[in-house]
DNA sequence: TCAAAAGTGTTTCTGCTACACCCATGC
DNA sequence: GCATGGGTGTAGCAGAAACACTTTTGA
């Protein structure tokens, strides 16, 4: 590849770029976002959404910049899960990767994502994921781990939750991201005890019927400054 | 720097570098290497070992490599903290660096660490460190949060004691690592509850002078396979 | 002789777990 | 009317936090 191009150095250096993982709340089931391959190599498998760095712009900045240039979508919360450097991962030459995952709010689903080019974008639920390209399964498992830790840490359940939502919407969200049950009763009085959500007035908490409720911040940040020890 | 070197691409590339924050208890306090800059820019200032990534090692590799080169250290256990990709993190150019952080057996800081060039290789405690170059002050914060969750989560904290240790050896470790002091009783309990910790017959355990203990890496694992939520 | 260091024990509180019961809604 | 889903309550246990006493060593 020396010689060929418009840019030179006198040092070898190989192709960065950024890959996003984008998650998505519809209100059953915890999906992210692909793109599907028309070309070789990986052609018919799905990828990430994401592309090569450019000059004036941070790692974090290109994940979002291609996310939203591939999708229209723009990410509510985003986080770096790793740097992917595997000397073979991509055929094509030396690529090295950085990994991000994305929350972005519950109606984006259903907003129609055009491609920018002749590429598809579908959501696809975690647990049901189609062969991905490239090392892009690998991300998917440390996009999921650093997302069950986001989940401890910081709000972004409430950002995947939107403005209001009941207990059950919730639980559901947590049975995907921690692929596993919860006790139904303790689940609901952790958050209620913890006094993390208020509940709104309008409707619902008569039995049977969900009632609604609305993330408290104020209180999530004195119970993070209390719980947290990093 | 278009047009200058052997190294020619058909589009712009950033050059990537490893960088590697070590650390080595020496049974007082907690250390971290550190490189002094001889030129410009950042002369006199300090910074991790590190270097240019290479076109047949991962990451991970380079960091390890530029380790060895430059003090001969080699280490016992190592861990991405995340990419710094800041456009003017670097004057000469755009620079992007993985971050590592590395865990060293406790003899290692009484070796000589020789520089491969001029340049000075020293250990400093964590509580008392110099002015860093670059953007390494940020590097140092994301590794020492990184290290605090790994003692949560793997014994890294008993590679940096060695074979045996104290007790008391220990609390000075972790007090260093988190910043804080613990209950010396429910420290010990703590640990001798869990069985993380088997005596060792030689001396002490008399009160007064500290018995001597050897990590249990049975007990560790089954543990950590109980409490691992991710 | 006395201060500093280290071994051992008790109490309390809080949070998590495991369960049981009641009441609306919709087929 | 009955299955489903969702609201509420209690008992037990384990781990963390708070706190006191004793013994050895060495200055």
């Amino acid at each position: 590849m020396a010689k060929e191009g418009n840019f030179c150095y006198e040092y070898w250096r190989p192709a960065v770029t950024a890959d996003n993982v984008v998650f998505c709340f519809d209100g059953e089931h915890l999906n992210v976002l692909l793109i599907e391959r028309k070309n070789d190599p990986y052609r018919g498998h799905w990828a990430f959404p994401g592309g090569f760095l450019e000059e004036h712009e941070t790692l974090e900045e290109a994940a979002r910049r291609e996310l939203k240039e591939e999708t229209g979508i723009e990410a509510l919360y985003m986080e770096e899960i790793g740097v992917f450097s595997g000397v073979d991962r991509d055929p094509r030459g030396r690529v090295i990767s950085a990994g991000f995952y994305s929350v972005v709010a519950p109606g984006t689903k259903d907003l129609a994502v055009a491609g920018d080019d002749a590429a598809r974008a579908v959501w696809f639920p975690v647990c049901d994921l189609p062969p991905l390209a490239f090392d892009h399964a690998e991300i998917f498992r440390k996009a999921i781990i650093h997302l069950r830790i986001g989940f401890h840490l910081i709000p972004i359940a409430f950002q995947l939750l939107g403005e209001t939502f009941t207990i059950p919407d919730m639980q559901r969200l947590y049975t995907d991201v921690f692929g596993h049950g919860f006790d139904r009763r303790n689940f609901q009085k952790r958050f209620l005890n913890l006094g993390l959500v208020d509940a709104v007035e309008e409707g619902g908490g008569k039995r049977g019927v969900p009632k609604h409720y609305r993330f408290n911040e104020e209180a999530y940040y004195a119970l993070r400054k209390r719980v947290m020890k990093f």
